[in-house]
RNA sequence: GCUGUUGUAGCUCAGUGGUAGAGCACUUCCUUGGUAAGGAAGAGGUCACGAGUUCAAUCCUCGUCAACAGCUCCA
């Protein structure tokens, strides 16, 4: 008998060889019928896996992220059993499970798959999946599989066994299809219930562009048909909310090839939500004793020599820029950090001054690869909302905590309710690719990892990701669609401060070297726009919205009526526009509604006689008639309630 | 940057080896209206750009540019 622990820690007594799906039957039906994988000691399991000895075990169905990955992982390798079926010559490479579904990368040889074949390889995987085959798992030695996969030309499979290192390699088998997998998958393929293939597209064999180009194809499934249906229900819902496609009907952003591609260009209505967006920072920023300043967008070549950046991405960046006469070097600036050193070096600095915190909207460029250009989440000019932090290694700390008060306000403030964050620490092997002393490595990111744990924030902590020069801390946002978006960031810098020899003098009259902290709440407010066009699918909060309220006169007769009233919103600060085309009021509803203008304000006979406006909510309806003060008490009463707490 | 797809009116998109169409938007006229599309007429395109094949190219071929998807990258 061994023992088994559940997450609740009840224990269970089991025979030795019990399996999960055996373990799951012992608990309830319904559980045996919904679990997909199991967690055994933190690892994920197959069902079918005997465990022999005592155990912490976790059952996952499939709304558990270790579910969703056996149960995608499984879906990949039926697919791949049906492209065998109807491409018997196809060489599989690999196949894994991603965030929202599964992909298997192919050679098909000269077969040039189409996205009108995806039909047919759906059709088949449903009709494997009603044979219900049994998915087994099987130990062989890497001599073993050298020589079965050899046997059926599977070069790519056998360029990976040779690669691995473990004694054991492990073989998944339903039907006729094996593969070479670690697993875990599900115990059946008849669990596989509902099938989309998504696309296909291109990818070198292990992301290696002198490499053979394969075919991947993605796909998703799920064990209801409904939540299939749903989920293709959310793709659409997030190609309506496509931020490029809202950011040209709301007019707020445009590209122009003759500009140049990935430069953005702002739009009247999208500058003046932007500049709220800027607004609204500085004057938390303000708060929190930051010193706005502003630098120019080019810099000598010398100081990004004296960065650094020069040499790590020198040969990546915009050309120079030269003067005529005496061929100096200029750079258009990548990063403002630099421009902001020099300002720290402007005077001499005490310990009194530190932290000194330097904001500054800053607009940046950087030659990014031309296929990564994507609306205004990746462009070549961007503005980030960029401050630098010089302070004491004690002060890091705290000087995290505020930051991240800053960012919390702002989430807050823009209704991301749901955000994680993600400490990116030293790789633990490789530690000399960091530079700095090891000292200031590990009081920093202490120092993070405790703010984390003041702030309540749950965070991941990733080794390896950290940045040469310090480690970070990155903020994800969860979208109203559920999608991760990374916005804000943190981050420590050792390295700088080391480069331009910034120093202060400390009590003891010595001189010290200061920490910088790089910070971005908004990340950039590019990509910060796009994200919230996509959250609120241009529907911003009401203190946002270039327009917050339009007039419609019933005709022309009201028009100047309509006027008036726009007069006297706009001169107490409620920005209205008037619609005096000649149209019938329920075009000139259905039209504004969709301009996604919060208050529609009707008038006509009605309320030119009592000095009213009738007052529609955008998405809600008709809400009665009010006088003028009324609205503009109403609507300064809605935008209060929100900013009020900020 | 690599691979693939696409590029036709302001937008969304049909279409053809014999120099082009729809809906919406726009202009004008009619209409003067009460909570999600009133009616009519009109204007608008070097069919991304450059070269080639052809009697003839928006259509076929090549190149360039851009957009889209994926890969790789992201200070």
């Amino acid at each position: 008998m061994i023992k088994i622990t559940f997450p609740d820690n009840s224990v269970r007594e089991y025979e030795s060889g019990v399996t999960g799906l055996q373990i799951a039957e012992s608990i309830s039906q319904r559980l045996a019928q919904e679990v997909v994988a199991a967690g055994v000691n933190g690892e994920t399991w197959d069902l079918s896996r005997p465990v022999t000895s005592d155990s912490a075990v976790k059952l996952y169905k499939f709304d558990d992220p270790e579910g969703k990955h056996a149960y995608w992982h499984s879906s990949a390798h039926l697919m791949a059993e049906a492209l065998q079926e109807l491409y018997p010559n196809v060489k599989f490479g690999i196949g894994p499970a991603i965030e929202n579904g599964f992909y298997y990368d192919v050679d098909l040889g000269d077969i040039q798959l189409k996205e009108s074949d995806l039909l047919a390889i759906e059709a088949k995987m449903m009709e494997l999946t009603a044979q219900k085959e049994p998915i087994v798992r099987a130990d062989i030695s890497k001599n073993d599989a050298l020589t079965l996969f050899g046997q059926r030309g599977e070069k790519y499979k056998t360029e990976l066994i040779s690669e691995l290192t473990d004694g054991t390699i492990t073989l998944y088998t339903q039907g006729n299809f094996t593969d070479l997998c670690r697993g875990p998958h599900l115990t059946n393929t008849g669990e596989i219930k509902a099938v989309k293939l998504l696309s296909i597209a291109g990818a070198y064999w292990r992301g290696d562009e002198t490499r053979k180009m394969l075919t991947r194809i993605y796909g998703i499934t799920f064990p209801k048909k409904k939540m299939l249906d749903e989920y293709l229900l959310l793709l659409e819902e997030a190609k309506k909310r496509d931020h490029r496609k809202i950011g040209r009907e709301l007019e707020l952003f445009m590209f122009s090839e003759m500009v140049g591609k990935g430069l953005p260009i702002w739009l009247p209505r999208g500058t003046q939500l932007r500049w709220r967006l800027e607004n609204f920072l500085k004057k938390i920023q303000k708060r929190f004793d930051y010193e706005q300043v502003i630098t120019p967008h080019i810099g000598n070549k010398q100081l990004y020599l004296t960065s650094g950046h020069w040499a790590k991405y020198g040969k990546d960046s915009f050309r120079p820029i030269t003067t005529p006469e005496e061929g100096e070097e200029y750079l258009l600036k990548p990063m403002n950090c630099p421009h902001h050193c020099e300002i720290y070096k402007f005077k001499p600095r005490s310990y009194k001054d530190l932290p000194l915190r330097l904001a500054e909207f800053g607009t940046v460029y950087r030659y990014e690869q031309s296929g990564e250009l994507h609306g205004l989440t990746r462009v070549r000019s961007f503005t980030q909302d960029d401050a630098h932090i010089f302070c004491r290694p004690d002060q890091i700390k705290e000087e995290f905590c505020k930051v991240m008060d800053i960012i919390f306000i702002i989430f807050k403030a823009l209704n991301f309710e749901n955000f994680e964050a993600q400490i990116s620490l030293r790789d633990k092997e490789n530690r000399e690719k960091y530079i700095g002393l090891d000292e200031n490595w590990e009081k920093a990111e202490n120092a993070i990892i405790e703010a984390c744990a003041e702030k309540g924030l749950p965070a991941r902590v990733e080794y390896g990701e950290a940045a040469f020069y310090g480690p970070k801390l990155d903020f994800m946002v969860k979208d109203a669609l559920g999608r991760r978006w990374q916005l804000g960031t943190i981050q420590v810098d050792y390295n700088l401060p080391e480069r331009f020899g910034l120093e202060f003098t400390g009590e003891d009259n010595q001189k010290h070297r200061p920490v910088m902290l790089h910070r971005a709440p908004f990340g950039s407010m590019e990509r910060f726009v796009a994200v919230l066009i996509e959250h609120t699918a241009g529907k911003f909060p009401l203190w946002l919205m270039p327009d917050q309220a339009v007039v419609l006169p019933i005709s022309e007769r009201f028009n100047d009526y309509a006027y008036e009233t726009a007069k006297a919103l706009n001169a107490q600060g409620v920005r209205t526009i008037v619609d005096d085309r000649d149209e019938k009021i329920g075009r000139k509803i259905r039209d504004n509604e969709l301009k996604r203008i919060p208050y529609l304000l009707i008038v006509g006979e009605k309320e030119v006689e009592n000095q009213y406006v009738a007052v529609r909510r955008q998405g809600e309806g008709d809400k009665g008639a009010m006088s003028v003060s009324d609205f503009v008490q109403k609507i300064n009463a809605e935008i209060e309630k929100i900013l009020a707490a900020y």
